[in-house]
RNA sequence: GUGGGUAUAGCUCAGUUGGUUAGAGCGCCAGAUUGUGGCUCUGGAGGUCGUGGGUUCGACUCCCACUACUCACCCCA
């Protein structure tokens, strides 16, 4: 037997209703809040995650799945959703449409890291992305758009993080300060902070170990040396979230792994402990257009992983519930029904209600147990009787109780069996 | 990349100090007086015990290696 290659997963028919409600309800609250799906392929040039994403990070560094194709390009498959949207406005020209630009893509995601608990291979997300607003109201929208979404599967049980990390003028600075404060502990630093000291400071105050830990809690905060400009965006922006009711946390530490992010930068975790309790993460990235070719446009997006979300909202108790299961199935009463039996099912199924018959020649009782296996919610036994009479029972799966129905007028049974839920 | 744990039926797992035809529950299939599911009962199919080596008269059981899975760290959705 073949398996299937590590930290990838089926999702099997018992599992993708699942799915299809997390990615309905997604859609929907994106469409309410007026983002368009866009879909971008799923390989692109190594190159451009190299400059998107950032050299300095893990996921260039050590996890991306690159690959020369037959005509010697280095291919990598998409590690995450911004760059390659970034690369699509830019090859379309659409940095020269309307503005703002809100988009977003679900995409499958992959990384080369070892599998564990909510973290795959090739995962998938939504990533969500507006272009061409300076404003926090802005930040403050994608904001809302995942909380919309989160509030529409019933999850509540989140804290959402933000911090501002300060633009390309006031990075310089905290830069400065931060090596300056640091380099009184390399002695006592871990062996990773050791690296990061010298390729990405900015991780140092994201360091969960013990001794590294200790450090931080004096360190210089990106807060205190940003600009005025972004000082001013990230009152704005809380005050925006305050007058819209989202609960929020300045979360002074909060740095995240990717190079591109600029000023505004956030988290929803659930207070559980543990790798497993980060929904979504994202930020504004108002350099990266331009650093990909494009023109300055000015940028906010998120990613929303929906395995983390699916296994998140299992661990808090919120099922879904599945509403796929069949209209109806047609019992065939004896062989020669199975025309009558046919013709029944196709002009159902035009009448858009999901039918399906017996097509191994099962007894009566294993058709009627089987659809009760697929939860059918209503049978109809289709014999000579009622070819003959045009009148047929239709059976609630659910109650047991029959109702007469004629066969003729198959509008109204179609509406009935539509309605039964 | 680092460190733990696990590997027996489709799934979840038992399997006694190594002993002859490897078990259970669930699931699947078929029946319980001839046109009706769920509950119950009966029967059936399904496993070269992860792979390869070693110890032994004999290995699911002990030893070694490999592989896979899994959890945690790093990092991330």
């Amino acid at each position: 037997m073949i398996n299937r290659p590590k930290g990838t997963k089926d999702v099997i028919p018992s599992e993708v209703f699942k799915w299809q409600v997390v990615e309905g309800i997604a859609k929907l609250e994106l469409k309410n809040h007026g983002f368009s799906e866009i879909r971008t392929p799923v390989f692109e040039h190594t190159e451009l995650f190299v400059r998107g994403v950032g050299e300095g990070s893990d996921i260039v560094n050590k996890e991306m799945y690159t690959f020369l194709d037959k005509g010697e390009r280095s291919i990598t498959l998409k590690p995450e959703g911004t760059a390659s949207i970034v690369r699509a406005i830019v090859e379309n020209g659409l940095d020269n449409e309307a503005m703002p630009l809100k988009l977003f893509m679900l995409t499958p995601c992959f990384r080369y890291e070892r599998p564990q608990a909510g973290r795959l291979r090739e995962h998938h997300q939504f990533s969500i992305e507006a272009f061409g607003s300076y404003s926090p109201l802005m930040d403050a929208e994608v904001i809302s758009v995942v909380k919309s979404i989160l509030d529409r599967l019933s999850f509540t049980n989140y804290l959402i993080n933000i911090n501002s990390i300060g633009c390309k003028h006031c990075r310089g600075r905290y830069m400065e300060a931060l090596k300056a404060y640091y380099s009184k502990f390399i002695g006592g630093m871990c062996a990773d902070c050791k690296v990061r000291f010298e390729k990405n400071p900015l991780r140092l105050l994201d360091c969960k170990e013990e001794g590294c830990a200790a450090f931080k809690a004096n360190a210089p905060k990106p807060i205190d040396f940003i600009c005025d400009e972004c000082r001013a965006h990230f009152e704005a922006l809380k005050a925006i979230l305050d007058q819209k009711g989202v609960r929020y946390k300045v979360n002074n530490n909060l740095v995240r792994g990717i190079d591109y992010y600029t000023r505004t930068v956030f988290e929803f975790l659930t207070e559980e402990k543990g790798a497993l309790n980060v929904i979504c993460g994202g930020g504004r990235y108002d350099g990266l257009v331009s650093e990909l070719g494009g023109k300055e446009l000015p940028a906010v997006g998120i990613g929303l992983g929906i395995e983390h979300l699916l296994l998140l909202l299992e661990k808090n108790g919120i099922n879904i519930q599945n509403n796929n299961s069949l209209d109806l199935f047609v019992v065939n009463a004896d062989e020669s029904a199975i025309g009558g039996v046919i013709e029944l099912v196709t002009i159902l199924r035009k009448h858009n209600v999901s039918a399906d018959f017996d097509t191994l020649g099962r007894s009566m009782k294993a058709q009627m147990k089987y659809a009760n296996k697929l939860g059918a919610k209503n049978v109809i036994v289709l014999g000579g009787n009622e070819i003959a009479s045009g009148v047929c029972k239709v059976k609630d799966m659910e109650t047991g109780e029959e109702t007469e129905a004629s066969l003729k007028d198959i509008s109204k049974l179609a509406y009935v069996l539509s309605r039964r839920a």
